[in-house]
DNA sequence: CTCGTCGTTCGCACGAATTGTGAATTCGCA
DNA sequence: TGCGAATTCACAATTCGTGCGAACGACGAG
């Protein structure tokens, strides 16, 4: 199975690399997002760590989502109105969002390279990003 | 060219279809929003009705908008945080945004009928939605 | 090991975007 | 024209996120 997501380990150097410190709040918040693929929010995220830190800040767990997705190791996902969602996952893929249930899960697509744009001449595109909307198999099977 | 626009005439057939009326306020959002291809943010829309009509209510033209969006004739997007924009274009299309000066265009992407999905068995795709971010030909002659 | 220096935490207040509420108004059918 | 239901709009509330600053704590130097 292909490592995905950043480990804690990597997650404090790269954190040290940039000159920031590494507190027992931005350690937990790594073990917390380390292969997650449920693509949380930042008061999921609060949540969760309030049960093994209580009084840790909703500030501070915002303060260190946006830490992380500065230096590029987590990527903001804003799907429609409604809190962000925070994917660990940096590795290239898109997304299949549930219309019933409103899950989020990683999906790799193959075919991207052929894809044409019609309709933007001289458009540099550096990154895609793709979304499919429909029903996840559980919420099918009702 | 081809007619990607609602015409008002369109919605205003379209509100009667669905028991809504007519108001003054929402024929003036009709034509505002008529081949308009700029994507406007629901402030931008207040903006520009009140110069026609000074005095509409921001509430209206979110009441509008959301109308709009739920019987199909709108489509709501959010590419990022910050305000949701919004396309009368309800064709089959995608978008570009440009990284620098935050312009959206629509564009006609070939090639989607290739794309396969993996890692999500049994997910039934409804609706794709494509953005690609990159640098618009603007921005790119700087 | 101790110290001093920043970076960090976190409560609070603020800000932006959107929605709830309800009284006054107005559309549109009869 | 008149009635009833839909609409408008000001105001308040909500949601999500950020600015601020005092107290705290990580960690390299000595």
């Amino acid at each position: 199975m292909m490592e995905t997501m950043c480990t804690p380990a990597e997650l404090v150097d790269a954190f040290r690399a940039n000159g920031l410190k590494i507190t027992p709040q931005r350690h937990l918040l790594f073990e917390l997002l380390h292969d997650n693929g449920e693509h949380p929010t930042a008061e999921a995220l609060f949540t969760a760590a309030s049960v093994r830190m209580p009084g840790i800040s909703l500030r501070t767990v915002y303060q260190t989502l946006t830490d992380l997705s500065a230096m590029g190791e987590l990527h903001q996902l804003a799907f429609d109105t409604g809190p962000a969602h925070f994917d660990p996952n940096v590795t290239d893929h898109h997304h299949v969002v549930c219309d019933v249930c409103g899950a989020i899960q990683d999906v790799y697509v193959d075919g991207t390279d052929h894809l044409t744009i019609e309709g933007a001449p001289d458009f540099r595109s550096d990154a895609l990003s793709i979304v499919f909307r429909g029903t996840c198999a559980s919420c099918a099977a009702t």
